[in-house]
Formats: structure tokens, sequence, C-alpha cells
DNA sequence: CCAGCTTTAAATGTCAACAATATGGTTGTC
DNA sequence: GACAACCATATTGTTGACATTTAAAGCTGG
């Protein structure tokens, strides 16, 4: 009952026969970063992590410059590479051009989507909408539905470089940063309207609208955030919106 | 009297001291890839390049690596790297995208830029215009001109990782289609006309009339492309806009 | 002469060892 | 006691060799 989307960036065809060493720990090392298990700004140490998945250096360091093309990594010469660590303006900036993106994703998916394609959105948000009744509501945009919906709308573009952009780089920083932030978008029942409306103006075929409102949920989720941000940068007296602090976490998997 | 904006997607600050191998060597084949050197389509050889460069093969890994980040190269497992080759669908996907892109850039320039900053562009332009009167008109769109602008142009944003989007990776791409299609814009007088508009609404602090103004500048570049590619797929009777034609051509560097 | 299999060569994937660089601690001096 | 130079250690960068897979060439039989 659950129908998640795939959000490995991958398009899941077959289970992909034979990949290379560097591809799975590659996928690993992704997983584990958008998931908190690696901490952002936390260093990624060669020799350990080879040792941790059984494989030689070699592999580990093409996977390591893939992380780096994904920009969940940065690599500094001699230095070793550091998982991403966002501060506000980053994701500021971030969100800017995912209004901006998803913004076109709406207008090119009003012209191209079919009638199915938009009673299958509708199906979407009626299960997210049955989903909400049973469990919390705090639960829809916090965890995978918000995901699902925007994923699914990408994809309806029909732009596909468009769709590796957004979920293959954009939403993978994002979650990153919710889970280093500990903050939760929470406004469920605003941003479940706004989906509709989207899906609305989707199928009446008016892009232009379409565009508009999905600017403007955009807009505003990033203003949740960011006055969830402002919030708790309130409590703490100094050291909030420093740049990298050295060593802020050594040790990963807590 | 060049004044040539630098391209390289680095911020060129220093000559930076000691860079790695793979940086080295990445750069190189990037230069060679959108110069047209290496062919779209063509196959990576590790031995060869690797002779060529007199490196070891690892380091020209990492090299290809950060090349499919870059979306220049694509590589599949057992099968070796290949250069990208973008078809008619794929360039039109890149030039939905910038067409957004570029309008939140020329947005978010003017509630930033400074009067400062403006009068840079104008003296860009007005610099552009001279080069125009000296020298050929086709030059200005098909050369370096129109990129100096809007490079400048997405920095002015003030989000750099708009920034390093937009020069570091679809710019990169759409100048390899061009040299792959051979086909040049030129539409020069309609183009100067445009930027010297859009730095008005930029100077005027109206972003919304910039964006839109930049969306019709792109939208129009696309579609005299389009026109272009079409006349010249008009000519040949079969095999245009095929598929990847295996082994277009091995050998680069004619 | 062609189809299909075997063999062969080349290219990719992987590994372990070596060299160069940066980091951290120690020691010595002022 | 503080600062600087030095040494020791660990990590990164690089290399050449080995294993595996793919693709091509060659051969045999129909």
């Amino acid at each position: 009952m659950a129908e998640i989307v795939d959000i490995s960036g991958e398009s899941s065809a077959e289970p992909t026969k034979t990949q290379t060493l560097a591809d799975d720990v590659f996928e690993q090392l992704r997983t584990a970063i958008v998931k908190g298990e690696l901490p952002p700004g936390s260093k990624i140490n060669e020799p350990q992590l080879a040792a941790q998945y059984g494989i030689s250096r070699g592999p580990l360091r093409e996977a390591i410059r893939r992380l780096e093309g994904c920009k969940l990594a940065e690599i500094k010469a001699n230095a070793g590479a550091r998982v991403v660590s966002l501060n506000d303006t980053q994701a500021i900036e971030i969100y800017e051009i995912r209004e901006s993106l998803e913004g076109l994703a709406c207008r090119l998916a009003a012209t191209r989507a079919s009638g199915d394609d938009c009673a299958r959105l509708r199906a979407l948000l009626a299960q997210h909408e049955q989903q909400i009744r049973d469990e919390d509501w705090t639960q829809y945009v916090q965890k995978e539905g918000d995901w699902d919906f925007h994923y699914q709308l990408v994809e309806l573009s029909g732009n596909k470089r468009l769709f590796n952009l957004l979920c293959g780089e954009l939403y993978h920083l994002l979650r990153l940063f919710r889970h280093q932030t500990g903050s939760a978008p929470s406004r469920p029942e605003q941003a479940f309207r706004e989906h509709h409306a989207i899906v609305d103006a989707i199928a009446a075929g008016d892009g232009e609208l379409a565009e508009l409102l999905m600017r403007r949920h955009i807009t505003g989720a990033r203003n949740t955030l960011l006055d969830t941000l402002a919030d708790s940068a309130a409590v703490p007296s100094t050291d909030s919106a420093g740049e990298h602090d050295e060593d802020q976490s050594e040790n990963q998997i807590t």
C-alpha cells in the first residue's frame, strides 16, 4: 500500500546485471550521505572506507569522484574529500533553482500530460490523503509523500535532463540539508491543497498557471524552512552561520 | 582589447599551485571535448589517452568520472566511456532548462545588481558593439561575445550554484552541440538589442521584466537553432536524427 | 560462401605497492 | 611559558601489474 517511487536517480529497469564495484560503493555512499549516516562535513577517509566496504582504494576513489559530480562531496587536492555541508545561504540558492526548475516542469507537464497521467497524479494525492487520515498529518510532507508527488510531476514534464537534475542532484541535497538541520517543513494541509491546485492546472492544460502555482508552493516551503532556521539560530548565542568549521564530526555511523 | 571572461568554470584566483594530475587531464579533456577535438560519440580509449598525456590509467579514470559528472561523457560498465553526443531532443531539453535558469538569474540580478554592476554590463555591450563594427556582425553571437554577456549576467545573480550549473555544465554542453552540428545562431542585431533591453530592466530593478526578456531571448535563440537544424536535416535523405551510431569517429585530433 | 563456434587480442575493472604531501606531536631554543 | 623547527605518522596521489570481460579475428563445417 506504500507505492514508493524509485528515488535512486537511475531508471529502475532490471537489477543491472553486472555493476562495477565503484558503482555499488557509489550508491551505498550516496544513500549513506543522504540518510545522514555520513554526517555533513565529515571527512571521507579512503583507507578506512575501503576496508569497510572490502574493496581497494581505486574503485573507492572513482566513487568519490562521482559523489563530487552529484555535489554531495567536496574534494581538495592533497587534503581528501569531505561530505558537503550546506549553510543557509547555499540552501536558499538551491531552493531558488528548484523553484525555477519545478516551475518549468509544471509548465511542460501541462502541455504534455495526458488524461491518464493526471488521473495517476490525483490517485497519488488521494492515496496520500488516505495515508494522512490514518496516520499523522505531519508525516505527509516530512516523509516521502511530498517527494513522491514532485518526482512524478517532474517525470511528467518529459524532459529527462530536467528529471536527472532535480531528482538526481537537487533533491538529494535538500534531503541532506533537512537531515543536517533536523528541520521538518510541516505545513501539510497547505501543501496538500497546493498540490491539488497544481494538478488541476496541469489537467486544464494551463501551463502558466501551473508554473505560477508551483513557484508559490516552493517559495512557501522555502520560507517555512527559513523561519524554522531563524528560530533555531536564535537560541544559540554564537557560531550559527559560520563557515567551514574544521573537524565537525570525524566519526560517522554513530 | 579583448577582455575575454574566464570560461573555465573555476574561479581564476591564483594559478592553483599544486593541481593533481587528474585535475589537469580533466581540464584538458574538457576543453578538447568542447572544442570538438574529441568528436561527440567517439570512444575514450584509456590506454591510448593515458599514453598521450603521459600519465597512468588511474588518474585518467578519475578525470573521466569527473567528465561524466559534467555530463560530457557517458560511461557504461565494462564497455568504456564515450564523448556525449546530443541529439536534437536533448538540445531542446537543455535550452528549456537554460531558459528557466537564466530567467532566474536575471530576476535575481535585478534585485542585487549595483549601479556599478550595470555600468560594467553596459561597458561590455558597448565593447562588443565596437567589436561588431570593426569586424563582422556574425562574429558577435557566434564567437565568445554572447557567452561573455551571459557569464557576467549569471555571476551578477549572486547565486553561486546557479553559476556553476550554467557556466560549468550547460554552457559547455551547448558549445559542444554547436560544434557538433556546425550551426551558428547568427541573429546578431536582434540579440544585441535584446541584451540591451535586459540590462535596462536589471538597472531599473524590474526583476520580472528582466526574467521575461531573458526567457524570450533564449526562446528566440532556440527557435533559430531549431530552424537551422530543420533545414540541414531536410537535405540528407536518411540517417539524420538517429540514435547512437556506433563508431562515429574513432580517431580524435584530426 | 556463409553461419556459428573457437580462439585471441585488447580494453576495462581491480588490486597492492610506492612516492609525495599534509598533519600532529615532540623537542629544542629563546 | 610560547614559539619555531623538526621528525614521525597517516593519508593522498600515482603507478604498474593482474583478472575479467568484451569485442574482434580466425577457423571449421555445412
